[in-house]
DNA sequence: CCGACTTTGTGCACACGTTCACAAGCGCTA
DNA sequence: TAGCGCTTGTGAACGTGTGCACAAAGTCGG
């Protein structure tokens, strides 16, 4: 175990009767979890879920990092954030790591999700967002453009971003993916807090406003291009640095 | 931020007096910019593009990082990255920022971008791409179906994946965008990086195997979703468990 | 039953990124 | 020109995340 700070670090004997103290430590675990490594479960679970398919039933630390393009030292190190769930000597069973990955994940419950701006994207999204990740069924589309209402996309009907309150409530909504344009995000994302969303996944290039109790991810699209076109400039940069320092070309 | 894979480990600390290592450090420092920073001046640049709009002409790192939704000294710090172009006492200028920021992203530049795999998404990303970051044109799009080869998307017209490695070098195609479903990703991965292509965009739920020189960035829908899960999980967890513990609701 | 071999789980050290706190620097006013 | 108040730029402390290297713990063959 990492060595936090002073406070939680008596979790090995569980010595004062502390009331609300005397808990599995599996939900203290939770909390413990970087973000990082969070994201990288993530990957490990689809990977897994791949080789469960293929009838693989155990793998080892090495193998699977490679697949999953890290590192093995941190996905153990990853894995034991979960618990303890492999053989010594032999590697981890498929099955079980998928289990336990689903379980800190919270997938074993459908998380029900919407999606505001029914255009280009989220047309895309419509169609796609209950798929990969089997348990996120979309239940609720929302749009202002009254030529959409009503209309089926994906096999759900669009509603009006007036009635978020209402149908979020109704359908329990617990994830709200905004890909309406830039002005309409803010407006959008404050109806969705206020109809009990606490999860929030933002495409509009617009920083959003939110209570701390919130969590809100955003996808970029523009700043993952201008990274790249960082990258492409670096590249450049060092091409003609080693070009002026008569760098000689070998061959 | 996320997962990226364990590789840019060479982006250490500038070592001592190596041959070439004598430039006006503008270069050098755009090495040392942590990609963290990036990202965030990506974001900066979008809020400045839009106070220049407005007329402003002057703003404190309080006011810019209040819009950016970052702590101020994080964004001195990151501004610090690229050079000293505030006035204390004053402020920054929004138009010197804007093109330093520009700069060092290398958007001074266009760059070609293609996008491969023509569904929903390609779909929403061929009319989407260009606009954002007004940098970034796409000049090409891909896929198998002969049925969309030769249609024109967003204005372009759609080439059959078997010609990237032609028309990628026709149109000086710098970014490749993979918006295929997941088993072709690799294949397409492969022929981007034979025709030249440095840095990848990936919205495939797969993990790329590239050479090193070659930048992927990825954008995981299903990942997101389920880091989102894990938060809802987690809250209910800590509901039940101040349950639990007899907690006294107030009022 | 033992010893050799394999692979996990983790303590430790290091690197990275974030935050704090303050000196340095600039403009304004008198 | 000197003094004051404001804001930047950054050194240094801190916390988090990553990677190494090894002990612990299991399997397997003899």
């Amino acid at each position: 175990m990492g060595a936090r700070r002073g406070e939680d670090v008596e979790v090995v004997t569980a010595p004062g009767r502390l009331p609300g103290n005397d808990e599995p430590a599996v939900r203290e675990r939770a909390r413990a979890i970087p973000e990082a490594a969070v994201a990288r479960l993530a990957v490990y679970l689809r990977v897994l879920s791949g080789l469960a398919e293929q009838d693989v039933t155990t793998i080892s630390s090495e193998e699977l990092s490679a697949a999953a393009g890290v590192n093995s030292a941190k996905l153990r190190k990853d894995l034991s954030y979960i618990g303890s769930y492999g053989t010594r000597g032999v590697g981890y069973e498929v099955e079980v790591l998928v289990d336990q990955i689903e379980r800190i994940l919270g997938l074993t419950r459908k998380h029900s999700v919407c999606v505001v701006g029914i255009g280009n994207l989220g047309h895309a999204l419509a169609n796609y967002a209950g798929f990969p990740g089997r348990g996120f069924p979309v239940s609720a589309l929302f749009d202002v453009d009254d030529d959409l209402i009503g209309v089926p996309v994906g096999g759900i009907l669009v509603s009006h971003v007036d009635d978020i309150p209402r149908v979020c409530a109704e359908r329990e909504v617990s994830i709200g993916v905004i890909a309406t344009p830039p002005p309409a995000a803010q407006g959008v994302c404050d109806r969705l807090v206020s109809a009990g969303v606490q999860c929030i996944l933002n495409f509009a290039p617009v920083v959003l406003q939110v209570p701390d109790h919130v969590e809100v991810r955003k996808v970029d699209l523009a700043v993952e291009m201008q990274i790249l076109s960082f990258h492409v400039a670096r590249r450049a940069d060092e091409a003609a640095n080693a070009d002026e320092s008569g760098m000689v070309v070998p061959g």
